[in-house]
DNA sequence: ATGAAAGCGCTAACAC
DNA sequence: GTGTTAGCGCTTTCAT
């Protein structure tokens, strides 16, 4: 015996109304008279009909579910805002469909291409920036997207971020206040990397706001996960720099952690600041100080604004900064 | 100008052939003669099309979207499964549908309905434990599930697990082997959390081996998350508990680092084995203990075996466990 | 307030 | 090897 699917047609037939009087009262249209409206939910709730929204989507052309690209879910800082991606979608009835790019931007337009097939109704990108080929096959499938903590010189497309040069600036002041001038910026590469020319520009602000000498060697452009963090230290110290300001909060505790291992007092002989706020800053010892970005709400106002234009709706600024804080807990005196 | 859907009856009119042939060449059926295969592909290239996967989805009854059922993709217990899982459904060529649950059971029945009437082909299950109305929707509804990481009764369901109660069992053992006689074991809510049964029962028997009265007051029910952790250390310390086995990451650290505040010397003069091995307990000082199970390949077999449901291949064996290890670091002697 | 009918873009017999 | 045709289950005009 196969499962046999009961369709709209049978709980018209069963309700003796048309399938187009079913249709109007599972999608909630007024234009039912009350008593067919409750036979008609009694037949369904009889039947344990349920839609399929596969026909509807077709029918309708609209899935009620957009893609989101995310680099990697293990990554507390993206998951952080896949969170309040899905939260917000939820609430609009939308379901997400997850996937994984590793940064990787041929695994990137593939994943695009399943989504856009899939017709989903609108994209959210996470990830550290959108090339050239990703752009334009964006912009020709005329899907609605926007970019969750990432930023795009392209100001049509929604995008959702904080003021990362301006945070990176006052982080540096901050250790520069506390008397460091030899001051690491470590980041992942530099051309690949989420914001990291705006987090450097904040940085040389910073110095020569303070009449310090910018100096290329105490750029450090490591791979962002916590054992590169650990192996970063030697090459810290040697330089003898007595404070950092790290985008990665993995790699930060990385090298709090190595630190640590070679006695080195933080914050008394070395001050440093995260720059993401994930819940790893608050889990190590001293607890790591840190730019903090609202990462639950870049995830949902992202969500937000796609409804927004997937609802067509006017919208006033395509690209929101939200506003952070600056955390200053025990890496920093 | 409205967005023109390209379909493949555009194809077929544009290559002079019918939608047939056109479907043929795009589900790489063999039954196509190369040149008319290759007149075609070109006509799609030209054209840009793109299969509507909806559509296909309708007529086919399979949409190649597995539905993922995920506590919160923000704990990383969870997420390391979801990225095993999404690696080996990109592999097959299906897409994921992530839905938090936050473990609410009410949230759980309705996440199930909306992933039934999107009709993805199967579903897997991440979550403390199926219950019994959870159970009847999945059963009635036919649809392939897999349990990932997540114990039930029912054998006829997919499973992948680890031997949790020998594992945790083991974990003991260390403990006592070392010298401990009180040791603390702790969970979150035994009634609702992962396994903690088995663990339980784990526990007791280590302690029965060795002689050792269990004592209830050894146990303690927590919140899951960190700030619990770091907050349980009072009532550990003064029920003169000198080791712990705990199971959750985030909890371990938060106890870890609650003892380091109160000056407590681990391994020296309290010892502690985390449970899952996420990254997190690789990040602390000194370097979590822990038991190993393999997060990843947890996610990755269960995504597995849920292709193999979904063909309808010859199952051995519906619950399937993996081998765990047993890593003691710094926070063991 | 309700119904009839067309069609969304594709697959899957079946025929040739 | 290729074409014809009938759906898949629903939404959406357009009538009434």
């Amino acid at each position: 015996m196969e499962k046999q699917t009961i369709t709209i047609y049978d709980v018209a037939r069963e309700a003796n109304v048309s399938m187009a009087t079913v249709s109007r009262v599972v999608n909630g249209n007024p234009n039912v008279k009350p008593a067919t409206r409750k036979k008609v939910l009694d037949v369904i709730d009889q039947l344990d009909y349920r839609p399929n929204a596969v026909a509807r989507g077709l029918a309708s052309k609209k899935t009620t579910t957009v893609g989101v690209i995310i680099p990697d879910v293990t990554n507390l800082y993206f998951s952080s805002l896949a969170r309040g991606i899905d939260d917000i979608a939820t609430m609009y009835k939308y379901n997400i469909i997850l996937a994984n790019s590793d940064q990787n931007n041929h695994k990137e337009i593939q994943v695009l291409n399943t989504l856009l097939s899939k017709q989903v109704d609108g994209i959210i990108y996470m990830g550290n920036n959108v090339t050239e080929e990703l752009r334009n096959e964006i912009v020709r499938s005329k899907t609605p997207i926007v970019l969750a903590g990432t930023i795009d010189s392209d100001q049509e497309v929604g995008s959702v971020n904080i003021d990362y040069k301006t945070a990176s600036k006052e982080a540096v002041e901050v250790l520069i206040a506390n008397g460091h001038k030899n001051i690491a910026f470590i980041t992942g590469s530099l051309k690949n990397t989420f914001a990291s020319d705006l987090r450097l520009e904040g940085y040389k602000e910073a110095l020569e706001l303070a009449g310090i000498p910018y100096n290329e060697k105490n750029i450090f452009e490591i791979p962002l996960n916590y054992q590169a963090g650990e192996t970063v230290v030697e090459r810290v110290l040697a330089a003898n720099l007595t404070a950092a300001i790290v985008t990665d909060d993995e790699v930060a505790i990385g090298l709090l952690n190595g630190l640590s291992d070679k006695s080195v007092k933080v914050p008394d002989d070395f001050e440093l600041i995260a720059s993401n706020n994930s819940k790893l800053t608050k889990m190590s010892r001293p607890v790591l100080s840190t730019i903090a970005p609202p990462l639950y709400d870049i995830g949902a106002v992202s969500m937000r604004l796609l409804t927004k234009i997937m609802n067509k709706e006017d919208i006033n600024e395509m690209s929101i900064t939200l506003p952070y804080k600056l955390e200053l807990r025990q890496t920093t005196k």
